[in-house]
DNA sequence: ATGAAAGCGCTAACAA
DNA sequence: TTGTTAGCGCTTTCAT
């Protein structure tokens, strides 16, 4: 490997000191244009690479900022993570991302690695088998902000940006109310999961609103992959009388239980009525369309990172502390499985 | 900010030099196995982080594998993402991801910001505007590997990880023949990108070998994404005779496709037979299922990271020269979508 | 098995 | 506007 050209080349090359080069590098206003342009053709000429290690070891900064997610290959996740990358992009940053796969210790793990690698400021969404945080300690007593998306610890005092879970669920379950079920069934991940726990409230409390009662026996508690359909419909069929309303918390979910309940003839959403969660693709695109919770995931991923490099740039300490939780806005999107009426809900889509 | 802790603490507190501690913590063998125990002691009593930036500069590589994708929300690239960091993360390495949105002025800027930050290593899938490859040659002069996957450069010489794209849409073609279609449609990506450039020949050898002419009017251009179905059709419906297969580049589109045939009430397979590429969940979750290409992108993330690591692992420049292309297994899973008889083709899924 | 010394390439405080 | 000086914290000869 032959050597490479450091800034001292560069000095000597154009009689000026490595600090002045140093400078007009970095566009410091202090240096005379003509020095500038000067540099900077030398640089250009001579073939100079900036060395980000030795900087990096100056300014204490990586310009790195790491996220964490449960799994890479899910239609939210990696809208997120598009919209994250925008943005950290466009403000100069490297994404440095690793997913925990549910895994707590995997999530222990990934966060190590991202504190020995000095990333600037973290993002995460949390693993469903994490239920402490002591593994971000180290970021929070080197006050290295963290900032959490979708998957927030219940704890106080962490920041987050998340949608209104309970709301989202009172609202579609309620629109399944409206619709006129009465035993509705709700499919969930991991109940230590904020967001599932939030919905379950959120189901709970529409039906208390409704004077329908509550039985535990309605929630069904799976992983939302793509083959539990069957399951979560067998589970159904078994009960007398059946469900007459699903609220499923993925659209994955829903959509392959729609698939379970279209081989038995079942009608939906006459017979059952079917709302999922996330407004994937899918639930655009199976017969008949699903209603959904329209899941803002690129939004969330350009909010989160913003306020983290907004918070990175500006240096106070302070803002992220105060806006404790930002609240996206999130919106059931009524379609076919769902509406078995016309009402002033208009479909929109 | 206090102060960090550094070697040189740990080494006055334990009384040796820091060249031990250094030596010591990083496992060396020539330490006696006391003095490494003491050392480790004291580094996690006083709370010592190894700084990062400090030993990248020594050692002149970051441990960071830069990849750049075309778009990160795709349910293929996020699988292959997926893949990438499994292998990844085994192998101690970070993952600094960004995406070009199909322009070739953000790939350039991203190559060029991957190789400031000084990756060892870069995977590229390539935007759909990129024609050459200039802006790689930092890392060929710099013998900084680089890999590509799925979207290739033309360009010989380039080490890669695809499928053989020609060969499984002949396959796909012949097997639309086999099913008595004459006149077949193929919807297509820009055709710079070497994935539909081969798959367009596959398509026009099929159709040679079975002695069925190849029409150009049946070649669909466009980006493939969720709603260009309805044009698709549109453009099929209008020429008569009406085509009566269909090959479309990815499982999205042919989803899209499928509906507005179904919209239509055009009998999918019977007058139309429809084959997908990908093998997304989509294809699994619609009515009839879509046959396709199953498409390994778990998997060419993999082996795409597995080759660069082992590379940079090794030390040797030759290997990845030497395995100048890999290519993995693809195959056509018949569904419903293009079964018009029952053959000895087992419906496999 | 341990240590001394040098330097990786940059930036920031201070000086001029 | 430019330069001097002094590290940032680690690893790596080379010596002991």
């Amino acid at each position: 490997m032959k050597k490479d050209i450091t800034i001292y080349d560069i000095a000597a090359d154009v009689g000026l000191s490595p600090t002045t080069v140093s400078r007009a590098l970095s566009n410091h206003p202090r240096v005379k244009e003509k020095t500038r342009l000067k540099v900077f053709e030398a640089a250009k000429a001579m073939g100079y690479q900036s060395n980000i290690f030795a900087s990096n070891l100056r300014k204490k900064r990586s310009n790195n900022i790491g996220v964490i997610v449960p799994k890479l290959n899910s239609p939210f996740q990696s809208s997120v993570l598009a919209g994250m990358e925008k943005i950290a992009n466009q403000a100069g940053y490297n994404l440095v991302i690793s997913q925990s796969m549910e895994s707590l210790d995997k999530e222990i793990a990934n966060t190590k690695t991202m504190f020995n690698s000095r990333v600037d400021g973290l993002l995460v969404s949390m693993a469903g088998s994490t239920d402490e945080i002591d593994h971000f300690k180290p970021f929070f007593q080197k006050e290295v902000p963290v900032l959490f998306f979708d998957r927030v610890p219940e704890k106080n005092g962490c920041t987050g940006v998340i949608i209104n879970n309970t709301q989202a669920a009172h609202e579609a379950t309620t629109h399944l109310i409206q619709q006129g079920c009465r035993r509705i069934a709700h499919v969930l991940g991991n109940l230590k999961i904020n967001v599932y726990a939030d919905r379950l409230k959120g189901y709970k409390y529409a039906l208390l609103d409704h004077g329908l009662p509550y039985d535990e026996e309605n929630i069904i508690l799976n992983d939302l992959s793509e083959d539990t359909g069957e399951q979560v419909i067998q589970q159904i069929l078994n009960r007398n009388p059946r469900a007459d309303g699903l609220l499923v918390s993925n659209d994955t979910c829903a959509a392959s239980c729609l698939m379970a309940l279209k081989k038995r003839n079942i009608k939906v959403p006459e017979e059952i009525a079917l709302v999922g969660f996330n407004n994937d693709l899918i639930s655009r695109m199976v017969e008949p369309n699903i209603s959904t919770i329209n899941y803002p995931g690129f939004h969330m991923g350009e909010v989160a990172m913003k306020s983290l490099v907004d918070h990175l740039g500006e240096g106070h300490h302070e803002i992220l502390q105060k806006t404790n939780t930002i609240t996206l806005r999130s919106e059931l999107l009524i379609r076919e499985s769902s509406l078995r009426k016309k009402t002033n809900h208009d479909i929109r889509d």
